[in-house]
DNA sequence: ATTCGTTATGCTTTTAAATGAATAACGAAA
DNA sequence: TTTCGTTATTCATTTAAAAGCATAACGAAT
């Protein structure tokens, strides 16, 4: 929303992965994702988000049931109270979204030039 | 969501027009705009989508004062009561947002085939 | 066995958005 | 000048989503 803003119009999009008619990913879940990835914790990356721990503990529990094979594996306890960890699924996940997105940014970028109302 | 649907991933999406940081469009609006066209009226088309009036006419409203041009011309008063009708901008500017969406549609079809979680 | 930071979960509270209801204003046509 | 269905606007209510809070469960390391 603030990089590349030129006069005109400019548009926003947002991509969801659905299986049948249940919500797989979208944006926000793949955020998580990521930031579970890189800190380790469903907490830190709620914390990091501004989101609560509750919902997306939530978030990453309805991921798991939905995907064919979970995203996170959760590990409750341990030293230093364990943590969470993305599964190769989970890994997949984020390069499949990320990739289709920037596609998607690109071609809206490219067919929306000269746009004017 | 019910056309199309077969087994495996599919994707969901949704445009935004923006004019530098406010939003101009999307797809409810340009329904609204759609509906008044079609019906002549913001009341009716509110109804049509189980909308509140309320809610339509303040979408109009904004609509219309963020645009350059207003896209509806709104009219109190009259024989049946006035109602509403699209400007020359109204048109274009449905014109523009279904052909953006259909191309963004296709695209995102075609580059999300063979894809799996 | 104790510790510690996480996962796990229920319950209440907040917040934001949409709705609903009520009423005034409008103005062309009859 | 009366009528009628719309636009225009305020205010209270409902609703849904997110947040907040409190607490149990977990389990590797010490």
């Amino acid at each position: 929303m603030t990089k590349g803003m030129r006069r005109g119009l400019n548009i926003e999009f947002r991509i969801w992965i659905y299986k049948g008619d249940v919500k797989l990913l979208g944006k926000g879940r793949v955020e998580i994702l990521e930031r579970i990835k890189r800190t380790g914790s469903i907490l830190s990356a709620s914390k990091e988000m501004k989101m609560s721990y509750r919902q997306a503990w939530q978030m990453v529990k309805e991921m798991n049931e939905r995907a064919v094979s979970p995203l996170v594996e959760k590990k409750p306890g341990g030293k230093n109270g364990g943590g969470a960890v993305l599964t190769e699924a989970g890994e997949k996940a984020i390069v499949m979204f990320r990739k289709l997105e920037k596609r998607v940014e690109v071609f809206i970028k490219k067919n929306s030039e000269r746009m004017e109302l």
